[in-house]
DNA sequence: CTATAGTGCGCC
DNA sequence: CTTCCGT
DNA sequence: ACGGAAGGCGCACTATAG
C-alpha cells in the first residue's frame, strides 16, 4: 500500500507551474505530478486543488477570517505534514460549522492545519480557500495534463468533465477504470452540465460574417442563468455555476413538471415578469431570487434543449435544438427568436429587443453544437454601450500581475448643484492598457491630496470616457447611483472637469 | 432582547 | 458579469 | 483560448453594541 501523498508534493509542483512560463511547460509539470499519484482519491484532490476547486461546499472563511487564522498560527512548524487527505477533512470540517461561535471554530481548525503547514503550503492553502493560486493555470490546463498523465484523449477528458460537471468524478473514474470510462459521462437529466456561454460580437455585421451570413437573433435577457432538469416527477434546476437551486424556485419547478414530457433538460434564463414597465430591474431580480420568493413573479425564458426523452440533444444543430423546444413549450416560455441575414436585420432585431427594455441579441451559428462549457464563437452577444465622461477621483495601486502600477480608478459624475464638486458613482480597472497604466502611475501621484493604504485620492483634474452597461440603484455611493460594468475606453486630455457628465444626465442616461 | 455592522457568497 | 494582454 | 487583474449588488449568517 502506498503511503497517502502529501500536500507537499502538491505544493511543489504548484511553486513548479507558477515560477513557469510557457504554457506547455506548465501543462508537463502538472502531468509529472498527475502520473506520480497512483491512488484515485489522491489524483482526484490534487486535480481540483490545482485547479482551484475545493472539492467542497464554501468553507465560510474568507479575507477576513484567514488572515486572522493565519495571525494566530505559531511561526514554527510542529506535527506531521500534512496529507492531501487531512487538508479535505478540514475542510469537511470546515463545511459543518455554523452557529454561535462558528467564527472561533473555523479559525481553530485552520490553525490546525496550519500550525503543521511549512509556510509555502500556508501560502498554498490560503490561496486556494481565497481562490488566489495565482499559478496561471486553472481547469483547462489541468485537464490536459490529467489527459497525458492518465493517457487518456483531451477531447474525451474534458467533454466528459463538461457534460457531468464534476471533474472529481470523472478522474475517480479514469484512474481506476481507465478512459474507457469517459464513455459512461453522457448527459443524464438531474445531473447538471456546464452551459454554453457566448463570446462579445465585435460590430454588427461583423459578427454577422463570422457566423457564415446567416444567423438566429435572440433576445439577450438581463437575468439568471437556469437550466432545468426533469426526469419523471424529479425536477431539478441549477444556475450557471451549477448550484441546486431547486428549493426556491418552486415556479420553475412547477412549470416544468407539467410539461407534456418524461424526460428533459432546459436551458434558459429566469427574469422577472415582464409586465407593460419591461423587465424587472435585475437587482430586483436577484433580491426575489435570494429569498425564495419565487412564485411572486419570477418568469423563464428558455433558448435551448439539451435533452429530450433520453436522446442526448448537445451535438445536434442549433434549429433542430430550437424546433424541438418550440414543438415543446408554449410560446410565452420561449426567447424570441428572428432569423437575420444581413446588417439591416441584425438592427431591426437588436432594435426591437432593446425596445422592449432588453440589454441586447445574442447571435446563434444555425449548424452548430451545443458546445458545454465553452465560450465558442458560435454564440456572440451584441450589447450596446453608454458612453460617459468621468472626472478621475482617485487610484488604487494594483495587486499581482498590476503591482506597482496605479489601477481601479475612482470615477466621480459632475454635481450640478455645485460647480466645483464631482460625486463618485464607481470604480474600474478594466479596458486600461499598460501603456494607460504607465500614464496613470506617472500622472496621478502629483495630484495626491490623500493616500491611505493602498488607495490615492487625487485632485479632479483628469477626464476619462467611460462605457457602462447601465446604472443601478447604490447605498454604498453618496449620488444613490453606481455604474454597472464600468470600463475605460479613453483618456480625454481635451476635456476639462467641468465639461464632465453631470450625476442628472448619468441618471438619466440608463434605466 | 433587538438593531446594526461585518463577512462570505454567488449573481450579473 | 466585464476588458485587455501575454503565452 | 485561457487566466488574471478587480466592480457592485443583495442576501444569509454571525458578531457585537446597547
Amino acid at each position: 500500500m502506498a503511503e497517502p501523498a502529501l500536500l507537499l508534493t502538491v505544493v511543489e509542483t504548484w511553486r513548479d507551474v507558477r515560477a513557469a512560463r510557457a504554457r506547455l511547460e506548465k501543462r508537463d509539470r502538472l502531468a509529472r505530478l498527475f502520473a506520480s499519484l497512483p491512488a484515485p482519491e489522491d489524483l482526484r484532490l490534487a486535480a481540483l486543488y490545482l485547479s482551484g476547486e475545493l472539492g467542497r461546499p464554501p468553507l465560510g472563511v474568507g479575507g477576513a477570517l484567514a488572515g486572522e487564522a493565519l495571525a494566530a498560527t505559531p511561526p514554527g512548524t510542529a506535527g506531521p505534514p500534512p496529507t492531501l487527505q487531512d487538508v479535505d477533512a478540514t475542510f469537511a470540517a470546515l463545511g459543518q460549522v455554523a452557529g454561535a461561535g462558528a467564527n472561533a471554530r473555523r479559525a481553530e481548525l485552520l490553525v490546525g492545519l496550519l500550525t503543521r503547514a511549512t509556510p509555502p503550503e500556508r501560502e498554498f492553502v490560503v490561496g486556494l480557500v481565497l481562490g488566489e493560486l495565482r499559478q496561471g493555470a486553472l481547469g483547462s490546463l489541468v485537464l490536459d495534463a490529467l489527459a497525458r498523465a492518465l493517457e487518456a484523449p483531451g477531447p474525451a477528458l474534458r467533454r466528459a468533465v463538461m457534460l457531468s460537471g464534476s471533474l472529481g468524478d470523472v478522474v475517480l473514474a479514469v484512474r481506476r477504470e481507465g478512459h474507457q470510462a469517459l464513455d459512461r459521462f453522457q448527459l443524464t437529466p438531474l445531473v447538471p452540465v456546464e452551459p454554453m456561454l457566448a463570446s462579445t460580437a465585435g460590430a454588427l455585421d461583423e459578427a454577422l460574417t463570422a457566423l457564415g451570413g446567416a444567423a438566429a437573433a435572440e433576445w439577450k435577457l438581463d437575468g439568471i442563468r437556469v437550466q432545468v432538469h426533469r426526469k419523471g416527477d424529479d425536477v431539478r434546476v441549477f444556475t450557471r455555476s451549477l448550484r441546486d437551486v431547486t428549493d426556491g424556485t418552486a415556479g420553475l419547478v412547477a412549470l416544468a413538471r407539467a410539461l407534456p414530457v418524461d424526460s428533459v433538460v432546459l436551458d434558459g434564463e429566469a427574469v422577472g415578469h415582464v409586465d407593460e414597465g419591461g423587465p424587472l430591474a435585475f437587482q430586483d431580480l436577484m433580491s426575489r431570487f435570494q429569498t425564495g420568493d419565487a412564485e411572486s413573479g419570477l418568469g423563464v425564458r428558455f433558448f435551448d434543449v439539451l435533452s429530450l426523452e433520453g436522446a442526448p440533444f448537445v451535438d445536434r444543430p442549433d434549429r433542430e435544438r430550437r424546433a424541438a423546444l418550440e414543438d415543446l413549450l408554449p410560446s410565452g416560455l420561449v426567447i424570441p427568436r428572428r432569423l437575420v441575414t444581413d446588417p439591416a436585420g441584425v438592427q431591426a432585431a437588436l432594435d426591437e429587443a432593446l425596445a422592449h427594455g432588453h440589454e441586447g441579441l445574442v447571435l446563434k451559428a444555425l449548424d452548430a453544437p451545443y458546445a458545454a462549457g465553452r465560450r465558442g464563437a458560435n454564440w456572440r452577444k451584441l450589447k450596446l454601450a453608454t458612453t460617459v465622461d468621468l472626472v478621475i477621483l482617485g487610484a488604487e495601486w494594483g495587486h499581482g500581475r498590476r503591482s506597482g502600477w496605479l489601477s481601479n480608478l475612482h470615477l466621480g459624475a459632475r454635481d450640478p448643484d455645485d460647480p466645483g464638486r464631482f460625486v463618485m458613482v464607481g470604480k474600474t480597472f478594466k479596458g486600461l492598457t499598460d501603456a494607460m497604466l504607465r500614464e496613470l502611475t506617472e500622472a496621478l501621484p502629483p495630484l495626491a491630496t490623500e493616500q491611505t493604504g493602498h488607495v490615492v485620492l487625487v485632485r479632479p483634474e483628469r477626464v476619462v470616457e467611460i462605457a457602462f452597461e447601465g446604472v443601478q440603484r447604490s447605498s454604498r455611493y453618496p449620488g444613490g447611483v453606481a455604474l454597472r460594468f464600468a470600463r475605460v475606453k479613453r483618456f480625454r486630455p481635451d476635456k476639462r472637469p467641468a465639461d464632465a457628465t453631470t450625476l442628472d444626465a448619468l441618471r438619466a442616461s440608463a434605466g
